[in-house]
DNA sequence: TAGGACTCAACC
DNA sequence: GTTGAGTCCTAT
């Protein structure tokens, strides 16, 4: 009998045996639909012995019900199922069904009915109509809407003519292919440096083999051009390629320097797809016709027929952490999948992440540089305004001589970029009454004042109020106090002070959807904007020539906090957002503000001393056993009873393990104590190299029971630590 | 005693 | 995770 084991797609089930029906082939990786119960679930077919599972009574074995018309998955992918699910901790069915994505795809080629004229004599009198539709329908296919259309008569002739036999359905797949791209549609002109690197990458393709890359070149240097020949490469030996980009809001620019260079947009892939995009896409992906998909994270799960590149561009950006459910790093993953591809990958940055930085130095991945900005445009000068000294004026934010700056680039009639990494007006609201502080009913955080939208938000689970005309707690009218600032009332101060200035505000609120931030785009690069004041949203991707400052509100924000990564991250954001400056011909000014001005970050940004930043920030993470000289792990209980959150993680740190190799930190109520009314409690694992930790929290959790309504998050390599 | 709220184990 | 069976309780 063929009996089979199938990964069931859900996380609470162990794998479940089957026997297929006579005549029905389904070997590994087949999506098959199965009985369970009285219910039908999806289950992947696996690699026999590599499941564990009891022995079943072959006599009680159901059989399949279907096979899902999908290509199986395979054998690359299913390794990278495997390696994904140990690794982060996480259930095999949780990351297979990062794979299955797209629910509608999975049903099958969709079809649709369009028409067109069937040559048949046809019953029924020839009306004017008809004979209309007749003749401007020679050759035509389509819906009966579009031949209304096209012909010039209402759809009910159309319908009638159908009935009477003159035009005749055809069944036809909903999903239209992608247009073919074309790696020849116009060749760049590459500088020597870009082109030496090209080079390396486009024979690495041609080898077809397992090579990492990290492609670490400054802001500017034309990384994306680089890049693009490798995939015309592979785009030209059949094979697809997967580019990662970590806000695909944003990727207006990227796309349009992708259809300059190979004539067709690429394939699209994010959380914002409609389900119908989706499958296309999906179906596209699984069968090998979409030659080229940029996307986000998600991207790297998808049933690529014929991967023969992957690239993730802006490498270091903590948003390829994936902060819910698997946690996984679509960055060190994308690793791990080029390994079980047996193909290239290109982790592109300005500012690599310590790890693979340490990666490189190390030789495990091939290192290539990119040491000059492109068609001579020089790297900005960068200046620190102590805020010790030059004190902002009272409720003011920017200091004199930032001030000076904006002017004098107000005066050139150049444009100036102010970084701050907060939304809304003010992080916090008070009573000045009574001193009530408005804070989120399900979050262990502020509600935060946005003044463009009139409301009070928690940026944690998105809780929405208006803003109380008088105090929720004393009643007094008129009373809220905004403390510390936000881009908005950054704006607001520019606007005061330059009242004829043109300012916008670009963060996630404003510039939510691609059609906004491509509408701010054109107006930026139109120069219909002087000040941009915006968030970490464009520390990345924009390329405005007529930009010349770039001011940093607050350098400190991120080294607040107790982040282990907060002084990388600090130095990425502002070196990124530095970037921003003097790209055109005319030289770029840096002004950062800092009340730190002798921490070894912000002295590193000043001095332009990358190599001597990355050297102490090695040794810190050396002393402090952070990656890469050891891991961290984070488990968090949560429960929306706080008593039982709390007893919970006192029970589990009671049979901590002890070994030499490992130290466990809690538990203790998570910084972020009650997040969308669940309340939190933390342990913080810090393994050396030696340890297995993956094994060690395994067996620790395990071990446990947990009442229902409890619920353990593991987070290896974790980035956020709320 | 019917019906509702709840718990619990099996699902191949 | 979902489901149906089993248990207990209450309203009639």
């Amino acid at each position: 009998m063929n009996r089979v084991r199938l990964l069931i797609l859900n996380a609470a089930l162990g794998p479940l045996d089957y026997k297929l029906p006579d005549g029905v082939s389904a070997p590994a990786g087949t999506v098959v639909i199965a009985p369970l119960g009285p219910r039908k679930v999806t289950g992947i077919v696996w690699d026999e012995g590599r499941l564990p599972g009891r022995d079943f009574d072959p006599g009680k074995l159901r059989a399949i019900l279907e096979v899902v018309p999908v290509p199986p998955l395979s054998k690359p992918l299913r390794r990278l199922i495997e390696w994904t699910a140990d690794y982060y901790c996480a259930a095999l069915a949780s990351v297979a069904r990062m794979v299955l994505s797209s629910g509608g795809a999975l049903g099958g080629p969709a079809t649709m009915t369009e028409y067109r004229l069937s040559g048949a004599e046809g019953s029924g009198r020839m009306t004017p109509q008809r004979k209309q539709a007749l003749e401007k329908l020679v050759g035509e296919q389509g819906t009966i809407r579009e031949l209304a259309g096209t012909a010039g008569v209402s759809e009910g002739v159309l319908r009638g003519m159908v009935n009477a036999g003159l035009i005749e359905p055809v069944t036809v797949a909903i999903d239209r292919p992608f247009p073919a791209t074309d790696p020849e549609h116009w060749i760049p002109d590459l500088s020597d440096d870009q082109r030496e690197v090209s080079d390396r990458l486009v024979a690495a393709v041609a080898a077809g083999e397992y090579a990492p890359f990290l492609l670490d070149g400054v802001t500017g240097s034309g990384k994306t051009e680089t890049y693009f020949e490798p995939i015309a490469e592979a785009i030209r030996r059949g094979r697809q390629v997967l580019v990662l980009l970590p806000e695909i809001a944003l990727t207006e620019n990227f796309l349009v320097r992708f259809e300059q260079r190979f004539g067709t947009p690429p394939v699209l892939w994010h959380s914002s797809l409609k389900s119908t995009e989706r499958r296309r896409a999906w179906r596209a992906i699984s069968e090998g016709t979409a030659q080229v998909i940029v996307g986000a994270r998600s991207a790297l799960f998808l049933p690529y027929a014929k991967l023969g590149l992957i690239v993730v561009d802006e490498a270091h950006e903590v948003s390829f952490k994936q902060d819910e459910g698997v946690r996984y790093n679509a960055r060190d993953v994308s690793v791990m999948r080029a390994r079980f591809e047996n193909i290239p990958v290109v982790l592109a940055s300005a500012t690599p992440a310590l790890e693979s930085l340490h990666m490189a130095s190390t030789g495990t991945y091939e290192r290539l540089e990119l040491p000059s900005r492109f068609g001579g445009a020089t790297l900005p000068d960068i200046r620190l305004i102590d805020l010790t000294q030059e004190k902002p004026g009272s409720g003011r934010w920017l200091a004199p001589p930032l001030v000076a700056a904006l002017e004098d680039r107000l005066a050139k009639g150049e444009q100036s970029l102010l970084f701050l990494n907060r939304r809304g007006f003010a992080p916090l609201t008070l009573c000045r009454n009574c001193g009530h502080r408005y804070q989120c009913p399900n979050c262990s955080a502020w509600m935060v004042e946005h003044r463009l939208s009139a409301r009070l938000a928690c940026h944690h689970c998105g809780h929405e109020t208006g803003v109380p005309a008088e105090c929720a707690e004393c009643g007094e009218p008129d009373c809220l106090v905004a403390c510390g600032p936000g881009v908005e009332r950054i704006a607001d101060e520019v606007a005061e002070l330059f009242p004829e200035a043109r300012v916008a505000v670009a963060t996630s609120d404003t510039l939510g959807s691609p059609e906004r931030a491509a509408n701010f785009i054109a107006q930026a690069e139109s120069g219909a904007i002087d000040v941009i004041v915006g968030t970490q949203l464009v520390t990345k991707g924009f390329h405005f020539p007529e930009l010349t400052l770039v001011g940093v509100v607050d350098a400190d924000l991120g080294l607040e906090g107790g982040d282990l990564r907060a002084a990388e991250r600090t130095y990425q954001q502002v070196a990124q957002v530095a970037g921003r400056a003097g790209r055109g011909a005319k030289p770029g000014e840096v002004l950062i503000q800092t009340r730190h001005t002798d921490a070894p970050v912000i002295a590193a940004l000043e001095a332009g001393d990358r190599d001597a930043f990355y050297e102490a920030e090695t040794e810190a993470r050396r002393d402090a056993g952070a990656p890469p000289f050891g891991r961290w792990a984070a488990i968090i209980l949560s429960s929306e009873d706080e008593k039982e959150a709390r007893a919970a993680a006192v029970r589990l740190g009671d049979t901590r393990p002890s070994q030499d190799d490992l130290y466990i930190l809690g538990p203790a109520p998570a910084p972020l104590a009650l997040l969308r009314g669940r309340y939190r409690y933390r342990f913080l694992v810090n393994a050396r190299r030696s340890a297995d930790l993956q094994k060690v929290l395994r067996q620790w959790l395990d071990a446990h029971d947990f009442p229902p309504g409890l619920r353990v998050g593991i987070d290896i390599d974790p980035y956020s630590f709320v």
